[in-house]
DNA sequence: CGTAGTATTGAAACGGATCAATATCTGTGG
DNA sequence: CCACAGATATTGATCCGTTTCAATACTACG
């Protein structure tokens, strides 16, 4: 959202879900300005497919990214949604892992992998800003698989809106939860069915713990007995 | 397993997992034995607790290591199992994330953690090594949480079981799978009940498609219906 | 060789998946 | 701006598998 070509929106100069991350000196800025590209793509885009090769490593700047595996069942597993200053591009093998497409309007800054490689081996300061993001990204996959062992689906759901509120710069007193995913998309990462998350979601409603304005929105009303389900890991 | 105070059984020498690590030079390992400390431990060490302040970083030489975290239901979720080559000791704001304790006799390699991130922001080629292993982490989370999505236990054993073996170093024509684990460990680790396990295991064995040689060697008998259970996702 | 932790097996109940029908939303063109 | 159509979501009923509870068997370690 800042105008112009500025690298400024590049993700690095914020923090994200509680980590201090270090502010990119004026010189790494330009460093990756060089050889960054912007791109701004509408919803539903697929950035790249899983198993095409590695050619780019995203920055997603603003919006949210899915990252999904089709599985030979035909059903798809989600394996992360990526928001404003994740990095993504995963790859094993010159592959991609996951097909990943925008879930809403997106700007991302898209490097060539090979550049970006030649880059970080020559300036370990900036290297090091992108172990900390995979680091990050690890907690946050390890945190999922966390999630994927409750048994309750209402739990789950409901741990689901803690990561969104948590992504979010916590403007204080703010008590809504923009849910930019369908319901669908959250079943494919909560690995619930579809109905599962829809009879979650009204479970919630009707116990008064929470309230959904359109399916885009959520209040938490009853922030203690919110934080009890969430906590009944 | 080599003998005297070499460096060479730092992991950073073998490939694990199907990507190609490469070789640490001589510089490098000499850097990382400056700093490093070789331990052995017997099973059930713990080598720290969650929560506690991030100290060393690991890396795992011989054995097999469980991180997990204790949840407040009493339950306890195992993030990974750290075998030959596996760094561990991710930590969040300071503190480590998980618990993590021997399940075999151990040889370890632990570097200071405020010394390893100065060799490494001065090194960045031993850095990207690091990158390299965090990015190996990441991947086997996302595998962890597809594998978490299954509903059916026999397809989550046969899943793991399949971990199990790629972590080996592919003798050719061995079948057998060693499986250092506990059962309670390896329900811990796929969202099961321990009787879910071993239910399981008892249904492969009726099946025909794998034999258990008491309760830490696996057997594969019929590796075309396992590798089709497995494909199942 | 005994004992405590670990694993197996059985029976019952809960909860999510699935199938099916209806409702609501979203984006497109009139 | 409205109407329509396809996609997405809700709700209901039934089925199936895992959890839970409980009793017994095994195994590993001192």
């Amino acid at each position: 959202m800042t105008g112009g070509p500025s690298i400024r929106a590049v993700p690095f100069s914020k923090s994200t879900g509680g980590i201090a991350v270090r502010l990119l000196s004026d010189r790494h800025r330009r460093q990756l300005a060089a050889i960054a590209t912007r791109m701004r793509v509408p919803a539903r885009t697929i950035l790249y497919r899983e198993d095409s090769p590695l050619s780019w490593i995203f920055f997603n700047s603003e919006g949210v990214v899915k990252a999904f595996r089709e599985l030979p069942s035909g059903k798809r597993s989600i394996a992360a949604f990526l928001f404003q200053g994740d990095i993504f591009g995963l790859a094993e093998n010159g592959l991609y892992v996951n097909t990943t497409q925008a879930v809403t309007p997106v700007t991302v800054y898209r490097i060539p992998s090979d550049l970006l490689t030649d880059v970080l081996r020559r300036d370990p300061e900036l290297e090091f800003h992108f172990l900390t993001k995979v680091t990050h990204e690890l907690r946050k996959a390890q945190h999922r698989a966390i999630v994927l062992g409750r048994r309750d689906a209402a739990g789950r759901l409901a741990t689901f809106l803690t990561m969104l509120e948590k992504g979010l710069l916590h403007k204080t007193g703010a008590t809504s939860i923009p849910v930019p995913m369908s319901r669908t998309d959250i079943a494919n990462y909560l690995g619930l069915s579809l109905e599962a998350v829809s009879r979650a979601a009204r479970q919630l409603t009707r116990e008064g713990i929470v309230e959904f304005e359109g399916r885009h929105i959520a209040h938490v009303v009853n922030r203690a007995r919110f934080d009890t389900l969430v906590a009944a890991l």
